[in-house]
DNA sequence: AAACCAACCAACCGCGTTCTC
DNA sequence: TGAGAACGCGGTTGGTTGGTT
């Protein structure tokens, strides 16, 4: 028994998209607006599935889409993004007006990758890296989860080493906590909350008492007990995302870390279980689902 | 000029999540 | 509350293009 199709095969057009094609899909949105993609290839007369009509009309035809010529500051943004985010591409597109998941996703797998891989040291050879087998190996990385490094570290009967990306992440199930080490000599200013934080986290509350913060939804609290207390409030210029019930942090600090501190560096050790308790709190972890490090 | 190869990118596919009934 | 439909995402595929031999 497989999965059933999402639409039938038969009798549909498939491959490269016509402009006639194009001109009836654009048109029929534009007077009915987007959605109910599943009836609408009926609705607008179109010979397709309608999963391929919402990728054409979500990557090509939409207004305001950019095409091509990806500027300098884009791709070093891409970069910095994917270097928090991971492969979350949608993510990451959506701090980059006009550009598409997927214009994202293939430029980084042509082009982007290569470039970090190469800038960090880890290819030493294009044909070696490309590997013998696989002409075309895209340099997505899989994600790993903090819990599954934990497990593991767990097996070994010592603390988890610290992440070599600076972010480790998994698609979340439901986040919960969420848990970043400041650098302890951080500027003054104000903490900003996304639309979705305020959604999500209500009447959060932010304060400021160690180098630890924890995202605890609903709630926030924001700890830095190295500061003089008149340094207060800390600046944390992070945008909250709470996706379909998870949670990311972009732009910390718009991605600086202070000097001396490498990402990922910070934990290790009693540190490190310190944290995990901190986060994992008498519950238990059955309801940690990711952390973000940095 | 032809064959080959690598890069690029549009489109497809399957899966997980959310929505609706 | 559960099932099925709809949606959105990330990984993969395959056609096209341009460069090299």
């Amino acid at each position: 028994m497989g999965r059933k199709p999402c639409c039938p095969k038969e009798g549909l057009n498939r491959g490269a998209w016509t402009s006639m094609e194009d001109d009836i899909l654009v048109s029929y949105i534009q007077k009915h607006g987007e959605g109910k993609w599943g009836s609408l290839p009926r609705r607008a007369g179109l010979k397709r599935c309608g999963k391929s009509c919402r990728l054409r009309w979500l990557n090509y035809l939409r207004p305001g889409i950019k095409r091509g010529n990806i500027s300098d500051d884009e791709e070093e943004l891409i970069i910095r993004l994917h270097r928090l985010l991971g492969n979350r591409w949608s993510l990451i597109a959506g701090r980059l007006p006009g550009r598409t998941d997927n214009e994202i996703k293939n430029y980084w797998n042509t082009t982007l990758g290569k470039k970090v891989l190469k800038n960090s040291g880890g290819l030493k050879e294009d044909s070696e890296a490309a590997g013998a087998s696989s002409k075309r190996r895209p340099f997505s990385e899989p994600t790993r989860t903090v819990s599954d490094t934990a497990a593991q570290a767990h097996a070994r009967g010592r603390p988890p080493e610290p992440p070599e990306a600076s972010l480790v992440r998994s698609k979340a199930l439901r986040c919960t906590r969420t848990a970043m080490m400041l650098p302890v000599a951080q500027p003054t200013a104000h903490a900003r909350h996304g639309r979705a934080l305020e959604t999500a986290a209500g009447d959060d509350h932010v304060k400021a008492e160690q180098t630890v913060v924890v995202v605890k939804a609903p709630t926030v609290e924001v700890r830095q007990d190295h500061l003089p207390e008149d340094d207060l409030p800390i600046d944390i210029d992070l945008d909250l995302d709470f996706d379909m019930g998870e949670m990311g942090f972009l732009s910390p600090w718009r991605g600086e870390v202070a000097d001396g501190i490498e990402p990922g560096g910070q934990f290790g050790g009693g540190e490190l279980d310190d944290l995990e308790a901190l986060l994992l709190g008498p519950g238990g972890d059955d309801d940690v689902h990711e952390f973000a490090w940095f």
